[in-house]
DNA sequence: ATGAAAATGAAAATCATTCCCATTTTGTGA
DNA sequence: TCACAAAATGGGAATGATTTTCATTTTCAT
């Protein structure tokens, strides 16, 4: 998909595009998930002419240098958040969509082990719970 | 979406539709997962002229029945696989797509004692590994 | 200033999934 | 068995997110 840099003398500190850092401007400012379409809209709303490819665009790097998460909805929409300092799980509200972001120490410790028993490298992992909360 | 159940008098014992039944054959037989796309073609190579709707339908009408189960795969495609007695997870080559189940009891506790806590119900997760196999 | 590489955006192309609707099949009661 | 209503089916159009294509604009190091 994309080559993992671009060669290139880093003169001063030139490496994110504009729009990248507008979509990271916007994530931190909204704080949450968003879908690209929907960034897309924030970014127009706010009187920004952003085309909705450099979006989807922006987005893609961002995930690929690891700036950003990339999760699905459970419509299977894809949808981003700026990736915390911590490491965390969700716990969703099938109903009312409220999020919950829990610690995940017992997974973090099962995905290392599964993958040096089949010999995986390079691991990553997924961990979702799903459910209805109590106010629902 | 759909009634949790139609009015009927149970005469005999006729709650599925051969579509359903047909279906559920195939993933039986397969075994592992499946998008709709996939199960509609097997069926088709196998002379079977079910149309794609009637597939799409009734695997939403399992899965509502709670027979079969969704997820999805990095790309956003459902996926469907018979509720299997064994509930187990996945570990998945980023690179040649090769998958093996694994157990995943830690993370089973884990997702109750969150759901506990913080008062979900009816709760589901998901949880996938994936990373880099031996092999490549 | 100048050419090359990177970024951008509009519109078309993809692709999975859903919707709509006319036709067929099935089950039931007369 | 016959007739009918409900359920099931399938094809094709409609949706909606995401990608691709391609021509234009911007950025940058000479």
């Amino acid at each position: 998909m994309k080559k993992a840099f671009t060669q290139k003398k880093i003169t001063h500190t030139k490496i994110m595009s504009k729009s990248n850092i507008k979509l990271i401007a916007v994530l931190e400012r909204t704080g949450g998930f968003a879908s690209a379409q929907e960034l897309h809209q924030i970014l127009r709303r706010e009187g920004d002419g952003i085309g909705l490819t450099t979006v989807y665009r922006a987005l893609q790097s961002l995930v690929d240098d690891k700036i950003v998460d990339l999760l699905r909805r459970e419509d299977g929409e894809a949808i981003y958040r700026l990736c915390g300092e911590t490491h965390h799980h969700h716990l969703v509200c099938k109903s009312c969509g409220d999020t919950v972001e829990i610690e995940g120490g017992a997974i973090e410790k099962w995905a290392k082990t599964m993958a040096e028993e089949f010999g995986f490298r390079d691991v990553g992992h997924t961990a979702e719970i799903f459910g209805i909360c109590s106010k629902c």
